[in-house]
DNA sequence: AGATTGGCTTTTGTCTACAGTTTACCGAGC
DNA sequence: GCTCGGTAAACTGTAGACAAAAGCCAATCT
């Protein structure tokens, strides 16, 4: 019985400095998602290492993971590249988040109780707010919070890690287009979830899957003129 | 005109040693799936190194390139675990799989040429070939090669890099249960292969989930006795 | 004048050393 | 007999140093 005494919230996890890498990784991430790195740009680890304070090892082991997340291209013996974006692949991206999106909805419409979808709306309420606001950032962090509740919903851990890494690189490319989109993604968030709360399965795969078409459409529009 | 007087094949690449975080990747990588290293056990640094014959960064930077990719498990401060599978993520990584595969075979049925068909029918037949000989290795590898090929006929380069991820892994729990499969898995893949050259969008995508699901319900009759 | 080769600089790849933290063990006290 | 405290060992996290490879520029030879 050693938790006995113990109320849970009021024992912050005693906020702990964690590893440098994951700091080195975020801080590189944010770099690079804000175009403060420009794509194609060589990193030298020294330079990172000397302005982030900090050793060469962290940032290899950082440079490393973004690495196999497709951030960065490492040339062996040559160093690390921005990764390049290209239309192809950003069309590619879209593309795959709408197939694991609309199975995730599939399973969340399948396993989803009244609590789940109860944060749901309250998610939606809340990006609906921001949408009224003009607050495009807190639009889209609420909208990424609102798919991952959906991703956590299915229950697929797998699914939901594969999701969660090409969800946060086609943010890179989708961030600029939120503004357009505001409004109307969030009527489509409404009617996904009726069609979990009603657990229609087929139902919400196909919203799901009008939706994120919809958003890769919107991408695809705005780049010709 | 460097390249004058040098016969192409004759120069063998100079077999370079590569990158030594990639062989020490390689060589865990063998090692867990052969299971030498069992589930759950402790990976120490320096233990490996010095059984590598190599120092430790190497060996840290390939234990968070298989760390990012789900093989171990990284624990702060305090190490490298082999990851313990579980019968829920097994499941849950075959039917992720199920999803990739069915989607790269309806966009393989799109966008595949003559030329990819036939090499198709080749590695066929030398599955075929491999199951009249018993030779459980050589069906495995034949049948990644095949499931390759679609991806790569399919085109979309994003979708090829998350499957390859998830099949290596199911392949790690897939391999011991390929022995009672092989046969009728290869007369699966001759009707995907006829979807495919029909250029049947949505024949092809129902054969092919009905063959993974069918390796999928094979893994778990397995386990009960 | 052009191409090439040589050396020089920069950057990566690897190794060794040190500090911090966690875990396990062992003894003393209740 | 059980629990608590202290000590010690082992391992990870980080830093700094050294060696090797790649790219670049200039000087030289054809």
């Amino acid at each position: 019985m050693l938790s006995a005494g113990l109320p849970q919230g009021t024992v912050p996890k005693l906020e702990r400095p964690g590893p440098l890498r994951e700091r080195v990784y975020e801080a590189l991430l944010e770099l690079i998602t804000t175009r403060a790195l420009r794509p194609g740009q060589h990193l030298v680890e020294s330079e990172l290492a000397g302005h982030l304070g900090v050793s060469r090892q962290p940032v290899r082991e950082a440079l490393q993971r973004l690495n196999t997340e497709g951030w960065v291209d490492l040339r062996p013996a040559q160093g690390a590249f921005v990764h390049e974006p290209t239309e192809e692949e950003a069309d590619q991206l879209l593309t795959v988040r709408t197939l694991l999106e609309a199975e995730a909805a599939r399973l969340a419409a399948a396993n989803a109780g009244s609590a789940g979808i109860a944060a749901l709306e309250e998610l939606c309420a809340k990006g609906e707010a921001a949408v009224a606001d003009g607050d495009v950032d807190l639009v889209v962090a609420t909208n990424a919070a609102f798919h991952a509740k959906v991703m956590e919903l299915a229950g697929n851990v797998v699914l939901a890690e594969l999701a969660a890494q090409v969800d946060r690189r086609v943010r890179w490319y989708y961030t600029p287009v939120a503004r357009q989109r505001g409004k109307q993604s969030w009527i489509e968030h409404r009617a996904l979830i009726a069609a979990i709360a009603a657990r229609d399965e087929a139902g919400a795969t196909e919203v799901m899957r009008a939706h994120t078409e919809h958003t890769r459409k919107t991408y695809h529009e705005r780049e010709t003129p």
